[in-house]
DNA sequence: TCTGGGGTCCTAGGACCC
DNA sequence: TCTGGGGTCCTAGGACCC
């Protein structure tokens, strides 16, 4: 029997999203911001149309956003994660073999005879229990259907991958995915310029050029699967909490604050995971577009003596840490704190030089800290360092309700 | 005025060891 | 003048993804 891989993607996701819960919205141009208010990292079919693309800053787009009445919303997480696990839900209710790859993709395992109708079964059932769209396409490896989805999209969202070659002679190289800006300049250079071209390419040249990864993706192409289904997600290497300000900055004071901030985050999402880490680094960074004062960045690590996710441990490394790094002078854009070495936190090596008693202590402030932030929303109980004002803290001034995860922020049906 | 955030994997090269 | 070979580990940086 053939093994055969969905890859199940939603439209537009955060859009959609923001679809649900404002019907309005259908049939507008509707453009989601990145945070910070910075650019579109999501646009409506209407949005697309108007030739706004990807990436755009949303200081060029004004007269367009003027023009045509698109509707502007800055990143809602809070209901997009949630809205996500519900899309994931649905389709685990067709088979265990998902693998979730990103917020609004996921690859499904299929074995034997799939018809059309029964992936339109698939995405009318995702449609009808959580109001989001989506796209099917499938294939033999999850190469192939990356390209059937985007089929799909364009047509009548399923689409069956049957005769490959057809498809890839149409499809520009970069189109594939894991061809990036530089693997579709060096293959252009030497005339593979269509994704039927690559798959035809000699396997050693490719070696040779592009490495292993490159090897893999023309496999793939061929109808070979290189990469498996991951069914069991892998505990993640590293946690990294970085945010723009809302406004450039130059105090110490705001700094530590921002930094002491994103470190309770990730500290946070750490005891999620029940990970600790071993290694700690703090990064700045002035605004790089400005070309009228100096860019500056700068990182530094701190070593902690034994892995830990308790927020006041990690909080004084990175404070300590930031100090060399900070100038002034300089008007900062951008502060985030990065941890590695994560181990998962019952497997912690025991350290000779640490009390056990205020260890355990140190936890139980923790469960109950996160238990309160829980109930109350976040930043209920946090750190002094952490600040009041927050002046620097990241716009996000067109933000729709949080409607499935704050009680005080339930749709309210007149 | 205004340009996101969070990841992974791979490779090359240096340090070091026997 | 001659100056091994093979292996591991670590790190920085590149490339790519959503």
């Amino acid at each position: 029997m053939s093994r055969l891989i969905a890859l199940v993607d939603s439209n537009n996701f955060y859009v959609s999203c923001e679809r649900v819960f404002n019907p309005k919205l259908e049939g507008r141009p509707v453009i989601v911001l990145s945070s910070n208010d910075g650019c579109a990292v999501a646009r409506s079919n209407e949005a697309k149309a108007l030739g706004i693309k990807m990436g755009t800053p949303a200081f060029q787009m004004r007269d367009l956003i003027e023009k045509h009445q698109i509707q502007i919303f800055s990143s809602n997480y809070a209901l997009y994660g949630d809205l996500s696990n519900r899309v994931m839900q649905t389709l685990q209710n067709f088979t265990p073999e998902v693998e979730v790859y990103s917020i609004d993709e996921a690859f499904v395992g299929l074995t034997g005879e799939v018809s059309d109708h029964a992936l339109s079964i698939m995405r009318t059932t995702v449609k009808r229990w959580t109001g989001i769209p989506v796209s099917i396409g499938l294939a033999p490896t999850k190469t192939l259907a990356k390209i059937a989805n985007r089929i799909a999209k364009r047509g009548e969202g399923t689409y069956i991958l049957r005769d490959p070659d057809q498809v890839l002679e149409n499809l520009p190289v970069g189109e594939v995915w894991g061809i990036g800006r530089q693997s579709t300049k060096k293959l252009t250079a030497y005339g593979i310029t269509t994704a039927l071209k690559l798959k035809q390419a000699d396997l050693a040249w490719i070696k040779r050029q592009m490495g292993i990864v490159g090897v893999r993706i023309v496999k793939e192409l061929r109808g070979t699967s290189c990469l498996p289904l991951e069914l069991i997600p892998q505990p993640r290497k590293s946690c990294c909490v970085s945010r723009s300000f809302g406004h450039p900055v130059t105090d110490l004071e705001d700094l530590r604050e921002a930094i002491a901030t994103h470190t309770a985050r990730a500290a946070h999402k750490l005891r999620r995971d029940n990970l600790s880490a071993s290694l700690l680094a703090v990064f700045i960074a002035t605004n790089r577009f400005n070309a009228d004062l100096p860019y500056y960045r700068n990182s530094g690590t701190v070593g902690l003596s034994a892995p830990t996710n308790h927020t006041i441990t990690l909080t004084k490394a990175a404070l300590k840490a930031l100090g060399p790094l900070y100038r002034v002078g300089d008007h900062y854009q951008k502060a985030g704190v990065w941890l590695t070495e994560l181990t998962p936190a019952h497997e912690i090596q025991q350290d000779l030089f640490i009390n056990h008693k205020s260890c355990e202590k140190g936890r139980k402030l923790m469960e109950v800290m996160d238990a309160l932030n829980s109930q109350f929303g976040a930043g209920t109980v946090r750190c002094a360092a952490q600040g009041f004002e927050q002046s620097w803290r990241t716009k996000a001034e067109m933000r729709s309700p949080r409607y499935t995860t704050r009680w005080d922020e339930l749709l309210i049906v007149p």
